[in-house]
Parts: structure tokens; sequence; C-alpha cells
DNA sequence: TAAAAATACTCCATAGGTATTTTAT
DNA sequence: ATAAAATACCTATGGAGTATTTTTA
């Protein structure tokens, strides 16, 4: 059995007439006559009663045109998937994004956008670190990724940086620091420091280092945090100081004051990992929307020096 | 696209194989890449990536295999039903019976039986007059009726005589003549008869005539029943007497006494209607189905002498 | 470089066309 | 008697076979 045959005895069932529906169906009558001979041989049983006037449906006739006609519509629905999903207009994508990113609000912006532009995608999101999203997106388990650095360069991942943000000094409002309007790391120098393990956020966790030994002293931790998220929740409970994206400013405003620091400012970057081989046209749509969505106001646009221009953005 | 298309689809989405592919189908590799183009072609999509050791499923080519899939089972589940339509496996049976043939327990009963060997076929009943069940089947509206006499001697309609039983006299308890075993139809001479419309069942209330006008009197109508059903009920209460089938003597058997007539007893038959020219091997089925479903006892099994034995069963 | 899919071509099975006969009312 | 489907026969599209090239990792 094929198609064909359903849709020349679909148009033989509604013209009621073999002549009429071959001239329908283009074709000549004869041939016609063959086909839905050579069907009513192939389903076991007769399709039509052969009257002097035209033909009328068997009782089995009837029964077999509502499943041809069901089929037909089956195959023309299955056309217009494989085009959706094709053009990336139908689609799951499985998004990843570190604690940090999720404050800044050109995640869920951005997100949304995507979602106006195609609204049968369907964003599925889980929170992790960078590091193990990177995992996740590497082994197909993510398939796109909000991170921080280090941005991986790998053989199968993709980044594209998306904008830097100011980080800020995190202190207790009771603080006697806290009644400056900024201030430079130096000054932190014989602070309690708040972090999070490095392998929770490398990238902004060595920032952090990093601009502690230029001004001269290597930070004391005085207590860990699990993630970043919540070593804002314990500078507001006056357990010590912290360095964090500038987007966290809006948590704990009332207990926590941030500050600007002085002098060379410390960036925290944010990319958009994903496969370098990626085929779903849903995802590199997905990719291309957040690259064109709108950076966040008070963010750097381009990475200005330490971007890894070889791995990076090459899909 | 064809089915055709779906089945070489399918092979190569499994084997993930072209080649592995081509042999489970029985053809050469390179006519089933040539279909394969052509199916993406039509699809407006790639159904798979080309991969050095075989291929792998697209997005699109995962969305389409569910669907192709869904189509070869229809496509299957449609021939089955064909063939039990065919077979008379299934279908839809719209049975007719008159008031007075719903009385005698051969009618359910072999509806039970006809559903015990065909349960998948849908049996729909309706309950009207003699007359009015010829014209329904004839028209279409009905497939088969239980009638009484006269049976239709028609173009479009065939009769099964089934079965004649034979008829009561049915008097009151409390009547004078309720005390004999059997009674003449002479007996009756003077009292109220409670008979229905002619046209309701024209059969019997002509048999019931003419038996009074061979005993030497024409019945005295003491009252219109509706239908025959309700006689008895107008019986009970006391209004008069009637002649009914024997398979109504359960109906009211406490205030009714049910009489056997003396002498030329008074039979009503059974029959089964049908279309002559039915083609549904369903309704062929319950036809003879029918017919040979044991007789209630006594009954008198075939017709003996008024049967018209030209137009009755012919199909 | 090796495995496998894509081309290039040839062939033939069969869908479709034309002419005519048979069937059903 | 007539409309319409079935049959007979012919044509040609395109599905499938064989040989070879190209592609992908």
């Amino acid at each position: 059995m094929e198609l064909r045959h359903l849709r020349y005895f679909i148009a033989v069932a509604e013209e009621r007439h073999f002549t009429r529906a071959a001239e329908r169906l283009g074709i000549g009558q004869p041939p016609l006559s063959l086909q839905i001979q050579q069907l009513e041989h192939e389903v076991g049983g007769a399709l039509f009663h052969r009257l002097s006037r035209g033909v009328e449906l068997t009782e089995a006739g009837a029964a077999f045109y509502e499943e041809a006609r069901a089929i037909l519509e089956a195959t023309a629905r299955a056309k217009a998937r494989v085009e959706r999903v094709t053009r990336g207009d139908q689609g799951q994508i499985r998004v990843g994004f570190t604690g940090s990113a999720s404050f800044n609000m050109f995640v869920p912006f951005s997100l949304r956008r995507f979602k106006e532009h195609y609204p049968a995608v369907n964003l599925s999101l889980e929170e992790s670190t960078t590091p193990r999203l990177n995992e996740s997106i590497s082994q197909g388990r993510l398939d796109v990724g909000f991170v921080r650095p280090p941005f991986p360069d790998s053989d199968v991942l993709a980044v594209a940086p998306l904008f830097e943000e100011e980080m800020l000094i995190a202190l207790p409002m009771a603080h006697p620091l806290a009644g400056n309007d900024v201030l430079t790391v130096a000054a932190l120098a014989a602070e309690n420091f708040i972090l999070y393990p490095r392998p929770v956020g490398p990238g902004l966790h060595d920032r952090i280092i990093t601009a502690c030994q230029r001004a001269g002293f290597s930070p004391r931790i005085g207590q860990e945090a699990p993630q970043l998220s919540s070593t804002v929740n314990l500078v507001a409970a006056g357990l010590g100081i912290s360095i964090v994206p500038a987007s966290m400013n809006h948590v704990h405003a009332d207990s926590v004051r941030y500050l600007p620091i002085a002098g060379e400012p410390v960036r925290a970057p944010l990319g958009l990992v994903y496969r370098k081989n990626e085929r779903s046209a849903a995802i590199r749509n997905f990719v291309a929307a957040v690259r064109r969505a709108p950076r966040p106001d008070g963010t750097v646009p381009v990475p200005p020096a330490p971007a890894v221009a070889s791995a990076v953005d090459r899909a």
C-alpha cells in the first residue's frame, strides 16, 4: 500500500464516481480503477459497491475512509513538524546558568525575548556552577549555558562573550569603611574576606585574589560560602566583606553597602557557552538571539583585553 | 511522499546506517539514498546527519520518526479494520422489534447469542410497530427487524420466518370464564374485546378477527389499547378480555388468567425482516445467527401453511 | 585513510495513457 | 439503452541495480 492508494481512494469516495475522481486527480479512469482494485485486494475487502450510476462506499469502505483521511492528515502534520523543527520554530533547549548569572537581569530578559520570537520552543532551565555547566553542555545533557570565566577552550565548546560588569566591594552597613563613596582594594588588606570555594567559580575567585595581590596582600578568608549567591548573605550578617558582580547590588540593599573599586576595576565577564558543531536550528537561533540581545546599563560590551580570541565564537 | 519513503526512513533511522538499512529492506544502498534524499527534499529539512560511521537522526528527523511510526501503524490498523468489517466481525447493526416480539425470550436470547459470537459488533435497538419497522428497514434507517405478520412482499425486503407461537385467551382472574382449563373462541361471543388499532399490528389483529368470525361472531371492541403490550394491562384492570401471544403469559400472571384456545389454534408468527440485497457481512451474519438460534419451547418451528414462499428468504 | 554515503548510468517494473469491452440498472 | 467501470494493450516515468566517486571524521 502507498499513500497514492489512499489519495485515490479518498477522491473516489468523495466523488462517488471513478471518472470524476480520475479527472480531479488528473489521471485517466482505467489506471484509477486498477489502483483501487489493488487497494481492495490488499486490504482484503471491497471498498465500493459498483452501481450503474457511479459507486457507493461499502461498510468497510466507510470505515477505511475515516482512517485514510486521518493518515493523510498525519503525513501533512509530520511534514509541517519537520519544517518547524528545521527552521528552529519548534524544539527544546536546555539552558544552564551559574548562580551569579541569574542575578543579572540580562539572563531572564534575553530568555523572555527569545520566547517572544519563538513561542513554540520549550526552554528548560537548570542552575549549576560554571565548570559543571561546561561539562554538561559538552556531554549533551544541556544545550547552552550562561557562564562566568574561565571560558572553556575545548574542541566541542564555543563561547560567545556577552559583556563584562564591574565588581563591587560589599561591606556590612555597619562596617567602618561603609561610609566611603569608593574604596581601593588596598584598603581591604586587613579585612576578613568571604569567598566560595575556587572550584565553584574559578574565574571570579581568581580575579578577586589577583586584585588583592596586585594591591599588595593575600586576602584573609574569614568564612567560606558555599557559592557566590550566599556570600552576600554572610556579608549582611556582618561576617566579613566580599567583592561581587555589580548585578548583585540589589540583594540585601538595606544591610549591605556596595562600593565601587577605586583605580583598576575588577570585572566579571558573562559568556554563553554552546557546542561548536551544534546543528539544532532552535539552539543556533537561541545563541544568535542572546548575542543580539541588548546589554544592561553600566556594562562593558565587548571583552577588552583578556579574551582568548582563538577558540571563542567560531561556530 | 509515499509510504515507501516512511518505511525506508524508519529502517535508516533504526539502523543508523544506510547500507544495513538497505539490506534489511532488501534493496541496494544507492536507491535508498535517493529515496531518503527525495523525502528530505519534500519535508524541507535534513532528517539525518551523515557521519563517517553511519548516520544519526537530526532533531527534525527524531520528530519525524515518531510521526512516521504512527502513520505506518495507522495504515496497519486501517487494513485490519477493513478486514474485520468485511468479515462481519466488526460493525453496527440497528435492530428493530415490535412490542409483542420483545415479550418472547427468543429475541433477547438470540441477540445475546449473536453478541457472544461477534463481540465487536455494536447492536442498537429500537421498538416500533411492524409496519413502521418494515418502512425503516427498506429505507435504510434500520437493518433488521423482529416483526409480526403481515410479512412484507417487497422488492427490497426479505423475511426469515422464525416460528409461530400459540395465542391464548387472556381474562381477568375474576372473570366467570376464568375457571376453565380451555375455552372455545365461540365462548367469547358476548365478551368485550380489548384490541389495539389495526395499523399497529395488522397481522395479529386480523387473526383475532378471523378466528371470531369463524366462530360465528364479530368481536365487540370494548376498549381500544394503544398497542399490544398495554392490552394485558387493561385486561388485568377488568376492562375486558383479549387474545394474545403465549409469550405474554408472564405479564400480570397474578391478575390475568391465560387459557388455551380449544379447537383450531390461533397462532402468532414471528419473522426477521432484512434487506434482500444487504451486503454488510455483519448484518448477514446476524440474520444467519438468528435463523439458527434455538426456538423457544411450545412453538411451531416452520410456518405450516400461509407462508409466501416466493418472496421470502432469497438473500 | 577507511568506511560509508552520494553520483552516474542502466534496466525494467509499473503507474498512467488510449482503445475497447463488459456490467448494471 | 446507456452510463460507467473493467479489461486489454501500449508508453514512459522513476524505482532499483551496478560501478564508481565523493565525503566525513
